[in-house]
RNA sequence: GCUGACGUAGCUCAAUUGGCAGAGCACCUGAUUUGUAAUCAGGCGGUUGCGAGUUCGAUUCUCGCCGUCAGCUCCA
């Protein structure tokens, strides 16, 4: 152990009840959980000193606030994972001892380690893996923590160079080293962990995939091995259980069940929309255009265009490889390019007329579509693609008006979500290393999204440097079925853009001045947000969206044209209806209705045709519903305001 | 792009150490006329992703390409 200045001071530590303990700086916490009680230290899995988790291991350097986890708190869990980390590294050592360790964090759900191998890992490794883990578990073997100096750690670790690489990022002194220890292998790492590896009982790996060193693709790659683990095993059962059913909403498979969409080898991340998908596609490009109308300016531009324009802009040079060039026949160059952006093209329009400051906050939008050269390993069902259409608007503004656009803009993309029963979590990001601007400007506008977002209350993670070179952003990410986040809306502020582009306007002092440009997307681009919306709804879409809202079944031949007529009626009223007088069992058809989750089934038997009613089946209401009937034109009504209001409930099918 | 896994009928999946490629659903035909979550019978459907190689013989083994999936990188 290092001898620390501090080591001869006290520290005082304040427990939940309010009691204090006063012990020499050094102590481990351990010593203290004992002293409160000796069962305590049983079921103890780390401390939190000050809202900082830490285990019972590693000596206490600062008094404060003093609170023993246990299997209960949250907090503990990330400290379970990390140590599972670590018995996956002392399996694979134990069966791979060549095997190089990198890296090996708890992360959100679970845990990862990173080995560099000769030989990737195969399912019967991770299988024997695990199998190995449950040794090291059964083995109860003590978390050994030291804290040693650079050279000392450097001989420990002379054989894993990954960890000497990591060992040079020590340059400060001060700062503490440690190693931690359990049965064999040693890992270098700054905890916390566990008592031993005993506490560590349900558990599972789950997969392996490449990652390249220190994330950086022009290092070597290792290999990843994922796994999850819990206290308790009903945990670690509901959690697998969420995975699988996760699966079941996932809308590549809804897709296709619900014959939304396809993709085709042929054109690789290009999306074919079936009759039905592009009814959603349209439906969703209507809604966003409704409420765009008052407010925003559609506008639509070539796609197409020379490489001067690239040049203009500065894709040419930083975004040419996402390009799709196209072949010019008579200079023999690629010298044509699709967009695989809409700004660029939108500033020409602005360009084309002089602009008064009274126009301003002046909003162009367009449902354009756009490619882009995505690397084939990016590539991932609708949510990332290479070609497709975002409701893209591009703000021109006054600086001073930055604020209430910004606030105006949120607004907007928070209550389209909202109508889809929708959250989404923001991010504000800002200023980068390499930009462009002062700081002043970066600061007025870091300052105006800043008040925007706080102006709507929500939460809000900040991602300080991670804004675009041209200005800082706010984010709207929504998670996929298999918790991975996707980018949907974002508003960026772009003060680059009006220079290279030479964007002006006129003042009310006549004469003439630079606006800003906002780059705004709401759905981010349709083809993902159909994606995510399929997940969010499991496929079972509200009426107004859903391709066929209603599904009209005679029960024999004897009401066919009653309610072949019913099915008039319907698509007169401009409601999406279809008849099935297949002769298939009711049970059939009702089943196939239920399966394409269609939000309304009407049955018309012989009562009903008698009496213009329809028994209405409520998709949700779950088997053996008992439907009661309905007047045709209440039902019709009902579907119509339903479909007007774009209700999100399914209320048309309610008794009169 | 990188690492790995995968690719069999429209869909979901089978096919015992290389030996005649199958089932269910869907589709078509016929029967059935059905009161609420899959009625019965028959039929159609395949150069096993594409291309080479090894072999008497390849869905199976090897190589290349294309695509899909997971992750990394990148991104709406």
């Amino acid at each position: 152990m290092i001898d620390r200045p501090d080591s001869h001071a006290e520290v005082t530590l304040v427990l939940p009840d309010g009691a204090t303990r006063t012990v020499p700086a050094g102590t481990l916490p351990s010593d203290v959980v004992r002293s409160i009680g000796e069962r305590l230290l049983l079921a103890a899995v780390a401390v939190s000193v000050n809202g900082e988790v830490q285990d019972l291991m590693t000596p206490l350097r600062r008094g404060g606030a003093f609170r023993v986890l246990t299997e209960k708190d949250p907090e503990a869990l990330a400290v379970l994972r990390h140590s599972a980390a670590h018995v996956l590294a002392t399996a694979v050592r134990r069966l791979r001892p060549e095997a190089k360790i990198g890296f090996g964090p708890a992360i959100e759900d679970g845990f990862y380690y990173d080995f560099e191998v000769a030989h990737p890992f195969t399912p019967d490794d991770l299988a024997a893996f695990e199998a190995e883990m449950r040794k090291v578990a059964q083995e109860k073997l003590p978390f050994v923590r030291e804290e040693v100096d650079t050279a000392e750690a450097r001989r420990r670790f002379v054989d894993d160079p990954l960890k000497l690489e990591r060992l040079d990022d020590f340059t400060d002194p001060a700062e503490i080293i440690s190693t931690y220890t359990d049965g064999p292998f040693v890992d270098l790492c700054r905890g916390p962990h566990v008592p031993d590896t005993g506490r560590l009982k349900h558990f599972k790996l789950l997969s392996a995939a490449g990652a390249y060193w220190r994330g950086d693709e022009k290092r070597q790659m290792l290999q990843r091995i994922y796994g999850t683990a819990f206290f308790k095993k009903d945990e670690l059962d509901a959690h697998l259980f969420r995975l699988e059913e996760a699966k079941k909403r996932d809308h590549r498979r809804l897709g296709k069940e619900l014959d939304l969409f396809m993709l085709h080898p042929f054109s690789p991340g290009a999306t074919f929309w079936t009759e039905r998908g592009t009814i959603l596609y349209n439906l969703l490009v209507e809604y966003v255009r409704e409420r765009q109308q008052r407010d925003f300016a559609e506008i639509k531009t070539p796609l197409l265009y020379n490489k001067g324009l690239w040049e203009l802009s500065g894709h040419w040079g930083k975004y040419r490889e996402n390009m799709f060039l196209v072949l010019d026949a008579e200079s023999g160059e690629h010298d044509i390019s699709l967009k695989p952006m809409n700004c660029p093209s939108h500033y020409l329009l602005y360009l084309s007329k002089k602009h008064s400051y009274r126009e301003l906050p002046k909003r162009f939008v367009t449902f354009d579509v756009l490619h882009r050269n995505e690397v084939t390993g990016a590539l991932s069902g609708l949510t990332r693609v290479r070609q497709f259409a975002q409701d893209d608007c591009h703000v021109f503004l006054r600086e001073d008006q930055i604020t209430s656009e910004v606030k105006f803009l949120m607004d907007f993309i928070l209550g389209y979500y909202e109508s889809f029963g929708l959250t989404a979590t923001l991010k504000f990001a800002t200023r980068p290393p390499e930009r462009v601007g002062d700081d002043a400007m970066w600061d007025r506008a870091e300052s105006a999204l800043k008040a925007a977002l706080e102006a709507t209350a929500k939460p809000y993670q900040l991602k300080a440097g991670d804004g675009a070179f041209y200005g800082p952003k706010i984010d709207f990410d929504v998670t996929d079925s298999i918790g991975r986040a996707w980018q949907l809306g974002t508003i960026q502020l772009d003060y680059a853009a009006p220079e290279r582009f030479d964007l002006t306007y006129t003042g009310d002092d006549n004469t003439t001045h630079r606006p800003v440009v906002i780059h705004r997307a709401v759905s981010g681009s349709f083809e993902r947000f159909i994606a995510i919306l399929i997940e969010h709804f499991a496929g079972a879409f509200p009426t107004w969206l859903a391709p066929e809202q209603v599904r009209v079944l005679p029960i024999t031949d004897d009401q066919r044209d009653v309610a072949a007529k019913i099915v008039e009626r319907m698509l007169a009223a401009g409601i999406r209806a279809h008849l099935d007088d297949r002769s298939e069992t009711l049970k059939y058809r009702v089943a196939e209705g239920a399966r394409m989750k269609i939000p309304y089934m009407c049955v018309v038997g012989k009562r009903e045709a008698e009496s213009d009613q329809v028994a209405v089946n409520t998709r949700g209401a779950g088997e053996g519903q008992k439907p009661a009937p309905v007047p045709a034109d209440r039902f019709i009504e009902r579907v119509r305001d339903e479909t007007r209001s774009r209700s999100l409930l399914l209320e048309a099918g309610r008794a009169p």
